[in-house]
DNA sequence: TCCCTGACTGGTT
DNA sequence: AAACCAGCCAGGG
């Protein structure tokens, strides 16, 4: 009907945050996805800057956040994130689970890679 | 409504 | 392999 519905002032747009919280949801533990492919499988291939703005939104304890890492298979910086801790905190919970980092915080993505439920014709 | 910003990405240099 | 650059999109001032 009517196609017209204004955003609300407080409703925070961000209608789009929990889809992306929905594929991380289902990421395997032990494995990781980039933000252009959480993008992408939420059916939002061009927003993967998004994905990150929704992270740093997030509230809800139940999303593995740490699961997701750049295009590069690297934990990416923060803004506003003194000291680093949070990126320490990610690295700890990445290796908590069986995934090897370099000193620079880097993983194989080859390997640790979720293919997403689906095998992909090819990897980007 | 314009302008700036950002937990990004892919291609170039 | 690292640094740069331009494209990207929606929120907030």
């Amino acid at each position: 009907m009517q196609s017209k519905k204004p955003p609300r002032p407080g409703a925070s747009g961000a209608a789009e945050y929990p889809s992306y919280y929905a594929v991380i949801r289902r990421i395997p533990r032990g494995r990781v996805l980039t933000y252009g492919d959480v993008a992408r499988l939420a059916g939002r291939p061009t927003s993967a800057r998004r994905v990150g703005y929704a992270l740093s939104a997030l509230k809800d304890p139940g999303v593995p956040w740490w699961r997701v890492v750049n295009a590069r298979g690297e934990v990416s910086a923060r803004s506003g994130d003194l000291l680093g801790a949070c990126e320490l905190d990610q690295r700890a919970r990445l290796l908590q689970e069986g995934i090897p980092l370099d000193p620079d915080g880097r993983l194989e993505l080859l390997q640790y890679r979720w293919s997403g439920s689906a095998p992909r014709k090819s990897v980007r």
